[in-house]
RNA sequence: GCUCCCAUCGUCUAGCCUGGUCUAGGACACCGCCUUUUCACGGCGGUAACAGGGGUUCAAAUCCCCUUGGGAGUACCA
């Protein structure tokens, strides 16, 4: 049978980077398999749910380049693809269950069963719904909803030991008294999370099951439901956590943690998947910049970490600029050129122009954040110097040297702009150099220091001889002045 | 409280299943050196970990138990 598996968001708020690694684990282990990535939007809590909530994980997923063979927008033999839509699964089924006596109505209303969770604390006993309306008699039930008395439906948990077999964290068992009867139908008639989630998974012959460790204690509900129900469950694996700082889930509090602000940071998509991957699945010979095309060959369950997993900025920033330095230079280019602000003078240069300007840069280029400086110092005509340098830079500064090559230097720009030049040719550049050396009889520091302070207004920096034929002239002669 | 899960450098991890080749390897970060008359890249090197205690065994990071620590769940959220 051919693998289906399915990363089944609720579209309650942004994408968060735990959501997106466990789609990254499915869709990955999909095209490793050979099989379908399934999307299916678990939207049963209509309060907390929203349409546009929807969209923006639909966008999020095709940013990263996740395709998704089947979902709510390009639908399969399975659909509807939303849990909204699949009402009649879901009343048929939970009926089955009331009939069989596997589920039955509960008329206690939450506040009561709040209270006398209270009691049972303060005797020390399990805090489980105490089982009161699972004997009512059948007379009794339709009394009361005739009657009109709001009821939910509850699963009658069986009192037996339960026991699962886990990709990642091998047998994990559960023993009989863990859970209470839980609810499956609200008041309202909605379904709840894991009575949808038996439902689909099953109808949508989901073949695998791979999601968070925060999902474990629930795959008991589910095992209970399908063996109710008589229906062989899927395979399951148990990613590991995303934690802060603090060690705790990763959540809202932690900072940046959607999908969205990485993107804003200047993330590539290609960065996440590869950092987020490997935040708790490893290469087998330990790989660690790969292509998404890679992981979609190598990508096996086996794998999987089973500690949870730190975020590390500084690493993923690094590995941003790995995989920039693995496009081609016009994708290179292209990305580069979208993290400048529209109104820069940059855009304005000549297609030639920026690919030097990108040739020149590019090692030391890894975030959006990196760029502001080497545009500067094309750029900016005000010299920025850091205050440690400070001193070093009023020693050049005073110079004799220094002073002799500034007014020669200001009368060379002058007449290259005049000639029309925009920048100054690299011949002209070592021109200069050779005229101070052999005219001047300057040398060493006092020379290529000042010059580089005359020029770029800082005492350190790239190659000189490199960075001026491509600064404009204009910006060139503000300096110099 | 109860149930379950987890535990190798600061961080991500390899190794653990199938004990010996592990005086524990790699990556990020950090620190040196080389190269570069400067920056960066690169190269070379360095600091740094098997949570603790018991077993089992000729031999344990690897198997078992306990302790400790951390996490998750315990909803008419997902």
């Amino acid at each position: 049978m051919s693998v289906r598996v399915r990363f089944a968001p609720s579209p309650t708020g942004s994408m968060h980077i735990g959501n997106v690694r466990t789609a990254i684990y499915n869709y990955l282990f999909a095209k490793a398999q050979g099989g379908e990535f399934i999307v299916r939007i678990e939207d049963t809590d209509l309060v907390r749910s929203g349409q546009e909530f929807e969209q923006n994980l639909l966008l999020d997923l095709k940013w990263l380049g996740l395709e998704i063979d089947e979902g709510p927008e390009t639908p399969g033999e399975y659909g509807p693809y939303r849990q909204s839509e699949r009402g009649d699964f879901y009343s048929k089924y939970a009926q089955q269950l009331l009939d069989h006596r596997q589920a039955f109505y509960c008329f206690c209303s939450e506040e009561e069963i709040a209270q006398r969770r209270e009691e049972r604390r303060e005797k020390g006993e399990s805090l489980h719904y105490d089982g009161r309306c699972r004997h009512l008699s059948d007379d009794e039930v339709k009394r009361r909803r005739d009657g009109g008395e709001g009821a939910v439906v509850r699963f009658l948990a069986p009192q037996k030991d339960f026991h699962l077999k886990d990709v990642v964290r091998g047998d994990v068992a559960f023993p009989d008294g863990m859970i209470g009867d839980f609810v499956i139908m609200r008041e309202s008639g909605m379904p709840v999370y894991n009575f949808c989630c038996v439902i689909d998974d099953w109808k949508m012959k989901i073949t695998h099951v791979i999601r968070g460790e925060d999902h474990l204690p629930n795959t008991v509900r589910q095992l209970m439901i399908y063996q109710a129900l008589e229906v062989t469950p899927p395979i399951f694996a148990h990613a590991s956590l995303l934690v802060g700082e603090d060690r705790q889930k990763l959540s809202k509090r932690h900072g940046v943690t959607s999908l969205a602000a990485f993107r804003d940071l200047s993330f590539l998509p290609q960065t996440m998947i590869n950092y987020l991957v490997l935040l708790g699945w490893s290469h087998p010979d330990e790989r660690v910049i790969m292509s998404k095309d890679e992981l979609e060959t190598i990508f096996t369950l086996e794998r999987m970490h089973k500690a949870p997993a730190l975020f590390d900025l500084a690493k993923m920033r690094w590995m941003n600029g790995q995989q920039l330095k693995l496009l081609s230079p016009e994708e290179q280019l292209k990305v580069v050129t979208g993290w400048i602000k529209a109104d820069h003078q940059f855009h304005q240069e000549k297609h030639q122009w920026q690919m030097s300007f990108l040739s020149l840069f590019l090692d030391k280029i890894e975030m959006e954040d990196d760029l502001t400086d080497h545009l500067d110092l094309i750029f900016a005509t005000a010299p920025v110097a850091s205050s440690e340098e400070q001193p070093e830079l009023e020693e050049l500064n005073a110079l004799e040297s220094t002073g002799q090559m500034r007014s020669y230097l200001a009368a060379e720009l002058s007449r290259l702009k005049q000639q029309g030049s925009e920048f100054v040719p690299v011949e002209a550049f070592s021109g200069w150099t050779s005229y101070f050396k052999q005219e001047l009889k300057i040398k060493g520091k006092p020379l290529f220091k000042g010059m580089r302070l005359i020029l770029t207004g800082r005492i350190s920096g790239g190659d000189l001889s490199a960075l001026v034929p491509i600064t404009p002239i204009d910006v060139l002669l503000a300096r110099v002045s």
